[in-house]
DNA sequence: CAAGTATTCAATAAATATATTGAATACTTG
DNA sequence: CAAGTATTCAATATATTTATTGAATACTTG
């Protein structure tokens, strides 16, 4: 193979792989997976996608090498291929947010409209952690919680939320978190518990962003 | 704004980023321009591309933050916006040559064929470096060499390495290093080396990896 | 095995990306 | 300021990507 022939042919498989990543349906897939594995209904339900559609976009996932796919009854059960194209998503993720002025505004934007914007970092959140008087809430849905979640959270699904408020006490800082930074599960938790009177904040991060780190800790 | 809004405001924006690294000339120029700055005129002249081609693939880079630009007399200068892009471009092709099998196959063969399949990794070089055995070989053209380079490597670009042959010695081992993984220029010299008799082995990575690494130690 | 459900496939139209061509612009230098 | 050079712009044809639709397949369960 020619010099040419070889840097074309690289090139040409690198833009394919980036190819699958840069359309916005298949991100949004690969953050809900990046949640655990999830059937092409589950992935549907949470997104504006249509079956058919979605089934597609998970198989250029799949053809490139970033999610896989289990059988199981009648569902197809996807996940992402490893934990290392999960580091790597994160940090596409953290370079955009941090480097894309159109980017950043959005997320501000977003933020402030949530009053999230005294969010607390994942290494904030480490210097929390055992204090009795925080209390870490995970507001996913249960599955998610139960493939994953942050030491010593607090499971208590989004739609679970209001019957469980008598649960809380006031003087508690609660910290709620979801999937991700691009996730509202907690921006609406926080505006609940904080009408009501709680001391709450988010985490600027997800489950997903707190397992990379435990990760890199322990490599 | 609304939860489904903003997520989609934000893979949007990400997609969008995305898009403009998923084709194969502009990662062909982002290795060009992670050896320093080039002019249009300079990028046309290692590359495939015509004048006006490149231009447009610049401007797309340049519209989504992975490149800025200086003017000086007639020419325009291209170069990285920053490093944190060039540790994520690096990271982007580190996940890709180790999974994606198509990828890793086209780099084996090609290795094979120059019989640079035991090359040596940065790691390695570390190990070395400071011994009177070792010679670092940098064989990219010499404005790349002086713009930045391997500490104690010596510039002897492609071109006029047979006109030099005459100051090495065969007692010394030889490690030529380019551009990157994908810069065939090493190999080159390897094969030529090998051929006249030398110990010579190529650096499985180049300079920018290398400057990475340094930037990753000294954080 | 019939009915129901989950997923994929295939065909299509619309939207987007790409390379090419031939100007147009901007700048330098004599 | 005229001639030359580097770069960008605009228009176009081609290729690729995308969402939609309706059907086909695969599997489960009664």
């Amino acid at each position: 193979m020619e010099g040419r022939e070889f840097k074309d042919a690289m090139y040409e498989g690198l833009a394919k792989m980036l190819k699958a990543l840069s359309n916005s349906a298949r991100l949004e897939i690969i953050e809900m997976l990046s949640q655990g594995e999830k059937s092409v209904e589950g992935i549907v339900q949470s997104t504006n996608l249509s079956v058919a559609n979605a089934s597609q976009h998970l198989q250029v996932l799949k053809n490139n090498n970033i999610i896989k796919s289990r059988k199981e009854k009648q569902y197809v059960f996807y996940s992402l291929v490893n934990d290392d194209f999960l580091a790597l998503y994160q940090h596409i993720i953290k370079y955009a947010v941090g480097e894309i002025a159109e980017l950043e505004k959005i997320m501000n934007r977003q933020r402030e409209d949530n009053k999230a914007l005294n969010a607390v970092s994942l290494d904030e959140l480490d210097t929390m952690i055992g204090d009795d008087h925080v209390l870490l809430l995970d507001v996913r849905p249960k599955t998610e919680f139960e493939f994953g979640h942050i030491t010593g959270a607090v499971s208590i699904p989004m739609n679970e939320l209001m019957a469980h408020l008598k649960d809380f006490s006031k003087d508690k800082e609660i910290i709620a978190y979801c999937r991700g930074p691009f996730c509202v599960l907690a921006d609406e938790a926080v505006k609940m518990l904080s009408e009501k009177g709680y001391k709450v904040r988010r985490l600027n991060e997800g489950y997903p962003e707190w397992k990379v780190k435990q990760l890199e800790i322990n490599k």
